[in-house]
DNA sequence: GTCAAAGCAATTGTATACAATAATACAGGC
DNA sequence: GCCTGTATTATTGTATACAATTGCTTTGAC
């Protein structure tokens, strides 16, 4: 599952990229535990590489609260608490609204068909219980709603916080019922779109988060607040 | 106008941090221009540091969105588009009226405080015409709301942006008129989380953006859509 | 035994040296 | 004249060397 991660800011030829991306994966699946120190040395040991890129990343891992940097002291990792993900959830339903809003204005037809492919395809996954190809189209589907929004600003925001919730989301659509419901939700958001029903599709897809975050907490994922 | 933009994140004793806001505040003051190359060595030179601590400014200011670097080619400044302008607004204004909603359960008295105080301020500073503190205190509220708001999520977004468009509102409250509306918006908001309305306080700070954003338009610093 | 100060080890911060890459200029062939 | 390939140069990418700082340990006085 290679997960591409900010693109256009991260160069995955350099080994700065490569060291960033992979730390930052490594963080959000949860291989360093928050608190834990992560040495410059050691990393570079660990990636056959000089300091000098492990620094570089540390720098932009900083930026985006992955890591807290105390000078001449260390790089410490971050966690991400049950209530940031609570947090990240109910900004995601404000935003994913506000994408599929003006994604009624801006979606263009190759994005209409990949989405309306996407739909059908994930009813024939979630049937035969093919849980890897189920993530993805999930992934996918949002991804496309981010860009039909046509915002660079709200779909690089939208695809952040997306990554972000990596560790959560992977567990989450395993659930059969989740599943089946999830493609329910997207197909509705799918057809107001097609409808050119701006209020009917930022509503569900507001309502398709908070699903998704009810969810979670049901299945014991995360607890409440 | 020391603008100790990003605390927290940026070392303002160490060199790297040091080039960081320099370059920051430069960009964003005009200094340089939309598609201007920064050269390693001359940003170096300028400043009297090595390439190491300038090579890991560029990776922050990077992922800032404030420059776009090239693999093996070079850094460049990145311009903000009106588009992008009025993406960000609507973001904000959507993302600020949560922050104020949330506001409401979470403001410390000490915040409470502060933004009473900053509120009148302001009015005196309107009064006599001091620019530059009607836009350092205008910052400080938005800021206090962002803090008040209780999740370190919404803050940490809501600042990136705010700093984002830091170019465009410099400008922005040099009107006497609008830096008038402006605090009697920021008046009402206060009073709406001290009466511990949320409704309100949500939909004030929503308007506000939106007013900022038309005040813009109006004063011709950016074309509408 | 306790506290403080000195020294040591480990780690980060910065500068510099070297490698790789990309842009430019120029020469030669057609 | 124009294209192409090569050499040159400038710039970025990476590794390493050195400086500064921190934390810990050890030592000594009381």
């Amino acid at each position: 599952m290679e997960e591409d991660v900010k693109e256009g800011t991260s160069d995955k030829y350099s080994l700065r990229g490569r060291v960033f991306s992979r730390l930052r994966e490594d963080i959000l699946n949860g291989k360093y535990d928050e608190g834990v120190e992560l040495r410059e040395i050691a990393i570079g040991e660990e990636l056959g590489v000089s300091r000098t890129p492990v620094r570089e990343a540390f720098r932009q891992l900083e930026l985006e609260g992955l890591i807290k940097i105390i000078p001449n002291k260390g790089a410490y990792v971050v966690g991400i608490s049950d209530k940031d993900v609570r947090d990240i959830y109910i900004l995601r339903s404000r935003l994913e609204g506000l994408a599929a809003r003006w994604a009624v204005d801006h979606i263009t037809e190759e994005q209409m068909e990949e989405m309306e492919e996407n739909v059908y395809l994930a009813k024939f996954h979630t049937e035969k219980g093919h849980n890897e190809q189920i993530f993805e189209l999930d992934n996918r589907f949002h991804e496309l709603l981010y860009e039909a929004s046509g915002s660079k600003i709200l779909e690089h925001q939208l695809k952040d916080y997306h990554q972000y919730v990596l560790r959560i989301r992977k567990k989450t659509l395993a659930s059969a019922k989740r599943g089946t419901q999830s493609n329910l939700e997207h197909e509705a958001i799918l057809e107001a779109i097609k409808n050119k029903n701006a209020d009917d599709a930022e509503r569900l897809a507001h309502e398709h988060m908070i699903n998704a975050y009810r969810n979670m907490i049901d299945n014991g994922l995360i607890k409440p607040e």
